[in-house]
DNA sequence: CAATAGTTTAGAACTATTCTAAAGTAAGAG
DNA sequence: CTCTTACTTTAGAATAGTTCTAAACTATTG
């Protein structure tokens, strides 16, 4: 008999499928961010997130982790705020609706939307990746 | 005979257009960003570049004028870097290069670049704004 | 288990920005 | 002009998000 607390199995995979040690902390988080489709998370809402469940996880490893999964290609950042990092699960080609008045993202698949006309970077220069923020309001 | 430092004329002609009272600071802020072509800036490298001048004004002061220029329509907001906020000269239809290493940016004419397919924002929301950050890299 | 490299964390530190409240100044009235 | 007052500037304190430090803890391997 095996005692499962929650489907904590697949994060651990996940974890150690980027090479990084399947610590409580981080099974916790990976469980949480890549449970269901989707999320937006910043650092202060994940780690309310997780204490509002009970877990036990210091505002720093949150950011810590954060970024350990970012850089494994795990999660993205993105900028639509001056004050606030969010960080994106969906990792592929898409961009965002921004709701400026509740702080939330709604994502916009990439095979919808579509940039025309970038011109050429300056000399010596190439273009790492092009963002779209659709800012909405009320109205 | 009129003593006349600096071009300084037309900028206190812009303030009070705006209803803004051409103070000292004001003045002198309105002249180096509105002398040129376009121009983005942050608080402080707009502080910097006053102080560099001998031009005696508060970093505070810096932050209070460019937000009072932003709400008369003089300027507007970049978002393209959680940690540093930018201000940007040209408030008509135009998109961005961001300079990743610098943290520079260029501008990339409205009628150049076009944004297609970006599906109807969510019930009872409208676009605001659509922004498009085309991030390069050397290399 | 023991040894060790990697991880977590409390709290300090940092940085960009905003706030406070006291001193200074532009503008209109007289 | 000069007075009066509302608006403005500013030094310094305060905030807020994020990163750093270094000491305690833990996953992994032998
Ligand atoms: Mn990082
Ligand atoms: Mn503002
Ligand atoms: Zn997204
Ligand atoms: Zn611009």
């Amino acid at each position: 008999m095996v005692k499962v607390r929650r489907d904590t199995g697949k994060a651990v995979e996940r974890l150690r499928a980027v090479g990084l040690r399947p610590t409580r902390q981080r099974v916790e988080l990976a469980s949480l961010l890549f449970r269901n489709g989707d999320r937006h998370v910043t650092a202060e809402s994940l780690h309310d997130e997780a204490s509002g469940l009970g877990l036990k996880i210091s505002l720093a490893t949150v950011y810590n982790t954060l970024h350990q999964f970012t850089h494994a290609g795990l999660l993205r950042q993105v900028v639509v705020d001056a004050s606030r990092g969010y960080f994106d699960t969906n990792t592929g080609d898409h961009q965002h609706f921004f709701l400026e008045d509740e702080g939330t993202l709604i994502d916009i698949p990439g095979e919808e939307i579509t940039v025309a006309g970038v011109p050429q970077p300056p000399a010596g220069l190439s273009v790492d990746r092009v963002d779209v923020v659709v800012r909405v309001r009320r109205g």
